[in-house]
DNA sequence: ATTTGTTATCGTAAATCGACGATAAGCATT
DNA sequence: AATGCTTATCGTCGATTTACGATAACAAAT
């Protein structure tokens, strides 16, 4: 069932996944590029630049902002989203610290299969 | 509904956002660590260490290889499986891609709130 | 050919996801 | 106070996820 046995596993592993499934829909990684392109905070433009409907859009961003990587701030009658810079942080931390367990494929590696 | 809109994001969007589902989850997350720190093939061990059924464990590898992240290899009465050095080579591409698009948080910036 | 050990698949159940429209909530302006 | 604009939340739907036990498939050894 979906009683999920997180319990077992380090923080790390846990927040490093809660940031990779939030990064895990297209739509919110578009919506991360957008808000990194344009620093300035954009609001509901999301909505007219995305195929999806305004809810869907919010509720991306919630998940977004559950995962600490996107900030919303009220701005008058608007909500204006950014980046969540020490959300970044973190995500740029945690994951090079995996990719730093990875071995880096070599081109002899590369030649004879890397498996077994 | 469920008929994910994919087609409006472009093809990096997609794959990563592929890759940073397959690792949306602690335990592929603790998986790949695994088969990362003992670079030869580990079959069963993974059920061993984990605390999760075989099968469940099985559909873990299966969604990590259906992200190309890990490859199989039937070894005789048992099955090998270790990292796919392409798959985590395009997956640094195109996470440092948009970790290139992304401002690295300064003292200053840190300072003043980063929003609007 | 049968047995043994390992892995994959099937079937199932509860929870979550992704999407939408409709509605509520909040803030400015009129 | 009422209107208008923007965003969040609610309710709903089907699809997917996570997990498990049970069973099938498969390779090696007996």
């Amino acid at each position: 069932m979906a009683f999920h046995k997180h319990a077992h596993f380090t923080p790390a592993e846990q927040r490093l996944a809660a940031i990779a499934k939030a990064l895990g829909h297209p739509a919110r990684i578009a919506i991360v590029r957008m808000l990194a392109q344009r620093r300035a905070c954009v609001c509901g433009e999301l909505v007219l630049e995305l195929p999806l409907s305004q809810s869907t859009v919010s509720q991306h961003l919630k998940e977004l902002k559950a995962a600490g990587l996107v900030q919303g701030e009220v701005d008058g009658p608007r909500v204006c989203y950014c980046l969540d810079a020490a959300g970044w942080a973190v995500a740029r931390e945690l994951f090079g610290d995996l990719l730093a367990e990875i071995p880096i494929a070599t081109r002899a590696a590369a030649a004879a299969p890397d498996c077994c």
